[in-house]
DNA sequence: ATAAAACCTCAAGTTTACTTGAGGTCAAGA
DNA sequence: TCTTGACCTCAAGTAAACTTGAGGTTTTAT
């Protein structure tokens, strides 16, 4: 509230004005820098210091992440941008859309595991080799971290 | 295949025998058991002697995981179980309804990110503080692991 | 009787996405 | 000036869900 500059111009953000405006902790900043999500200049005192683009590209992060992209995707796709770290209205235009497929996809394995679900409800049929539950197929259902167990079959 | 008892009867299973008609690999069973989700006997040898009802379980461990549960809460669900470590049709048809509506709200809450997602696809709307699909409010999106965010207005 | 395949235990490593802590520096108000 | 509060850098910890490896025992097939 007291250092910003009277005249509402892109003065540069601290760490902890762009937690706070952003909603991440600031050790969680350091964290994306160090994973070239984000970048900073310093200050004299070796102190980061934030373009008001930060914000924009953190909103974009965010989004991506609770649709479901892991952190190296996500970085991937901001390095892919043609302006630099600066994300553009068109830039986030083909994210999301890229995204929504993404999502798309998502949305369509959860439903498709659902119906079986439904289908299987108190039939009893899990058995191991009939069942459609039991045999995945197209659905992967692979969304947590660590080493994935692959299918073999 | 050579070790089969003959008369197709209920005869205990090794823990390779287990892996290879379940697909998860032996060090996958091992931890299970140290989760308690699995359970085994042992032979005069120490090594581990399944009955076939763990392959069942199993089933539903699987099954659950694709669906997003955590093990924790699948270990929850089955312990809840009335039957020993059997599961019956009936406890299979309980524990898939309660399933089901967790699968549900995931559905629609990635549909309703999506949504917002292609409403906002090239509005460049993104500011930190005017796009729903900054604000959350009820879309939780957390499937990850480890240590969440949480976010704190 | 043996050799090879399958097991056993326990400790430590892996990945993702962060957080916590220690030990020290910078900036701003009283 | 001095005392906070905000920062800085590393290193290490956390949680989930497993895997890998070392060193040793059982089974099983020959």
């Amino acid at each position: 509230m007291k250092t910003e500059s009277q005249f509402c111009g892109p003065a540069d953000l601290s760490v902890g004005q762009v937690a706070a405006r952003s909603g991440v902790a600031v050790s969680t900043l350091h964290f994306y820098e160090t994973k070239g999500l984000i970048a900073s200049r310093r200050s004299p005192g070796n102190q980061r210091r934030y373009s008001r683009d930060v914000l924009r590209r953190i909103a974009i992060i965010k989004v991506a992440q609770r649709i479901g992209i892991p952190l190296s995707e996500i970085r991937a796709a901001l390095d892919r941008l043609p302006n630099g770290c600066v994300p553009t209205a068109k830039d986030w235009a083909e994210l999301s859309a890229a995204w929504k497929d993404d999502l798309d996809r998502r949305i369509e394995t959860l439903t498709r595991l659902r119906d079986h679900l439904s289908d299987c409800i108190g039939c009893g049929c899990l058995s191991i080799d009939a069942c459609r539950l039991r045999n995945p197929g197209d659905e992967q259902g692979s969304q947590g971290p660590g080493p994935r167990f692959l299918e073999a079959n």
